[in-house]
RNA sequence: GGUUCCUUGGAUGAGUGGUUUAGUCAGCGGUCUGCAAAACCGUUUACGGCGGUUCGAAUCCGCCAGGAACCUCCA
C-alpha cells in the first residue's frame, strides 16, 4: 500500500501503524443492534464512522470482510442474573413472537442504515442463528478450566482468569479492588462474585427464547455472540473489532477474556471506539429516553426538531466531526451542517460542467495526497472535508468566470471529488429531485424564455417564472450567462 | 469513590512545541447583479485557571476548577 494507515488502537490508547494480519485481506467486526427499538441519532455514529472504515480500506486495496452483528437475544433488560430478555419482553407488551419484533425492528434499521447511504455488511449474522457455536464457545471455555456450572447456568470466573491473565486491560478496571469489594456482597447468587458474567443461563418456566444445551434449556450470554461470531467468520485472529464506547466495559472487556480463556490468546488487533453523540451535554441513549429517532429526523416529527433532517444532512453533521470526539447534537449545528452539505454538493454539481482552460490560475495540486493523509491519520474526515471545501473555493472561482483550469487538472479534480465525497464518505451528490429528461427540459425550456424576456428588459414576465417555480419549491439562480435551477 | 477522557473565537468543530490560515454556520463591510439568490474578497484573531519544563506552549508535565462516559442495559 503507498499509504501508510494509522489506527487509534483502545488497546494502547495510541495511534498504530496499521499492519493486516494477511494483507490484502482485512477482517472487521462491528458491534450491531439490539432490534427491539427503532434506531436513533446514537446508532447512525458507529454505522455511518465503521461504514467510512469500511469503505477506505477498499480504497486502499483491501479485501475486507465486513461484519456486523445483529442481537436478537440473549441481552438482558437488568443484569445477568435476573432481567428479561428484551425482545421476549417487547414481544410479550407487543404480543408477538419475539422473531416477529426481531424482523420488523431489523428491516427498519436496515432501510434507516441504506437511507443513511450506509453499505450493507458482508455478513449480518443474528445472534440467534448461532446458538450452536456459542455453546461451543462455552465448552471451550470449561475446558479451559475459565467457567464454573450453577444451577443449569454458566459463568465466567473472573477472579481466577484475572490470576492468570489481565481482565481489565482495555478499560483500565482495577479487578482486585472491583473483586475486593464485591467479594461478600452475594451470598444468595448463583454466581461465586458479583464480577463474574454468564456465558450461559438456564431459563425461566416463563422465558419464550430458549434452547437446549449440556446444562440446562436457557439462552446464551451477551458478550457471548460476539466472540463465537467473530471467531466463526473472521478466525481465531481478526484485524479489527470497532463499536461505541460504551461497549468497552464490561462487554468488549468479557469478549477478550472469553477469548483468551477459550482460544489461549487474544483476537483482536485493533480495538476501535466511537464516541457518543449528546444532547444537553448528556448521552443520547435509551436510558435517558432523550433520544430522537432516525426516522424522526428524517420527518421532522419529534418536538425537539425545527425541522426534518435528510440523511445526508445528518451523515455529512456526523463526518464533520471526528470519531473520536462527541457531538452535540443541536437544531442549529444540524442546519449548519445542512448549509454546509449543500455548498459541497453544489461545487460537485457545477463541477461537472466546468469549462476547460489554458493554464490553472486556482490552487488545486495535491488535493488528492492531502485527503489521502487527512483519512491515513485515523480517519480524519472533518479534515477531509476542510480540504473538499478549499476546492469548492476554486471550483467557484471558475466558475464564475474569475479563474481558469486545464482539461488535465480538471479531470484530477473531478475524479478526487467522486473518490472522496462519493466513494468514501458516502455523500450521495445526486438529489432527489432529478426526475426524467423530459421533465428537466420542460424546466430548461421555461428558464430559457425568462432568460430571452430578461435580454429583452422584461422584468415583469422574468420575475413571474422565477416567482412562480419558486412556489413550486424550485431554487433559481442567475449565473453569468445562463442560469441553474434545483428544487 | 474507581476507571477513561474532555474543556478552543458568536455557534459548531479540527489541529499543533515556534514562522501563514483549519473548515463550516452566523454577523459585518465590499464586489457582482434590473432585482433576488448564489458566488467571490475582506473582516471579528480563540485556545478553562494557576504554576512548571523550554530559547519558545494553546500544544509537554503538575495542581485546581468545570463537564462527560463507563463501573447495571445502552451505539
Amino acid at each position: 500500500m503507498e499509504h501508510k494507515l494509522y489506527i487509534y488502537n483502545t488497546l494502547d490508547r495510541k495511534k498504530e501503524l496499521f499492519t493486516p494480519l494477511h494483507a490484502p485481506h482485512v477482517g472487521m467486526y462491528v458491534c450491531g443492534p439490539t432490534v427491539y427499538g427503532d434506531g436513533h441519532l446514537g446508532h447512525a455514529r458507529p454505522a455511518i464512522t465503521f461504514d467510512v472504515v469500511f469503505r477506505y480500506l477498499m480504497h486502499l486495496g483491501y479485501k475486507v470482510r465486513y461484519v456486523r452483528n445483529i442481537t436478537d437475544v440473549g441481552h438482558l433488560e437488568h443484569d445477568a442474573d435476573e432481567g428479561e430478555d428484551k425482545i421476549a419482553k417487547k414481544a410479550r407488551l407487543e404480543k408477538l413472537e419475539p422473531m416477529e419484533v426481531v424482523q420488523y425492528y431489523k428491516l427498519r434499521y436496515q432501510k434507516a442504515m441504506d437511507k443513511l447511504n450506509v453499505l450493507p455488511p458482508s455478513i449480518e449474522p443474528h445472534a440467534s442463528g448461532h446458538i450452536i457455536e456459542q455453546i461451543d464457545f462455552v465448552k471451550r471455555i470449561l475446558d479451559a478450566g475459565y467457567g464454573y456450572e450453577s444451577e443449569g447456568s454458566v459463568y465466567f470466573d473472573v477472579e481466577k482468569y484475572n490470576r492468570d491473565f489481565h481482565y481489565g486491560k482495555l478499560s483500565g478496571r482495577n479487578v482486585e479492588e472491583l473483586l475486593e469489594t464485591t467479594r461478600n456482597l452475594d451470598g444468595q447468587s448463583e454466581k461465586r462474585r458479583s464480577a463474574d458474567f454468564a456465558l450461559w443461563k438456564k431459563a425461566s418456566p416463563e422465558h419464550i427464547m430458549r434452547w437446549p444445551s449440556p446444562w440446562s434449556e436457557g439462552f446464551p450470554g451477551w458478550h457471548l455472540e460476539c466472540s463465537a461470531m467473530g471467531t466463526k467468520y473472521l478466525g481465531e485472529e481478526f484485524d479489527i473489532h470497532g463499536g461505541g464506547m460504551d461497549l468497552m466495559f464490561p462487554h468488549h472487556e468479557c469478549e477478550i477474556a472469553q477469548s483468551v480463556a477459550a482460544l489461549g490468546h487474544e483476537s483482536v488487533h485493533y480495538w476501535m471506539h466511537n464516541n457518543m453523540i449528546t444532547i444537553n451535554g448528556q448521552k443520547m441513549g435509551k436510558s435517558l429516553g432523550n433520544f430522537i429517532t432516525l426516522d424522526e429526523f428524517f420527518t421532522g416529527s419529534n418536538s425537539l426538531l425545527e425541522q426534518p433532517y435528510t440523511p445526508m444532512t445528518i451523515r455529512f453533521f456526523i463526518l464533520q466531526a471526528h470519531y473520536r470526539s462527541t457531538v452535540d447534537f443541536s437544531n442549529d449545528a444540524l442546519q449548519a451542517a445542512e448549509k454546509g452539505y449543500q455548498r459541497l454538493i453544489e461545487a460537485y454539481a457545477r463541477l461537472q460542467k466546468l469549462q476547460t482552460g489554458k493554464q490553472t490560475t486556482v490552487e488545486v495540486a495535491g488535493l488528492r495526497e492531502k485527503c489521502e493523509t487527512a483519512m491515513c491519520d485515523d480517519f480524519n474526515t472533518p479534515i477531509v472535508i476542510s480540504h473538499l471545501f478549499e476546492a469548492t473555493k476554486a471550483i467557484n472561482t471558475i466558475h464564475d468566470g474569475n479563474g481558469t483550469i486545464t482539461e488535465e487538472d480538471l479531470n484530477e479534480l473531478k475524479e478526487v471529488f467522486q473518490i472522496f465525497v462519493e466513494e468514501i464518505l458516502g455523500l450521495e451528490t445526486t438529489s432527489q429531485a432529478d426526475g426524467s429528461e423530459a421533465y428537466k427540459k420542460a424546466i430548461d425550456m421555461l428558464l430559457q424564455m425568462r432568460l430571452e424576456a430578461k435580454q429583452n428588459k422584461d422584468w415583469a414576465t422574468s420575475d413571474r417564472i422565477r416567482n412562480e417555480l419558486t412556489a413550486f419549491g424550485f431554487s433559481v439562480k442567475d449565473t453569468k450567462d445562463g442560469f441553474e435551477w434545483s428544487l
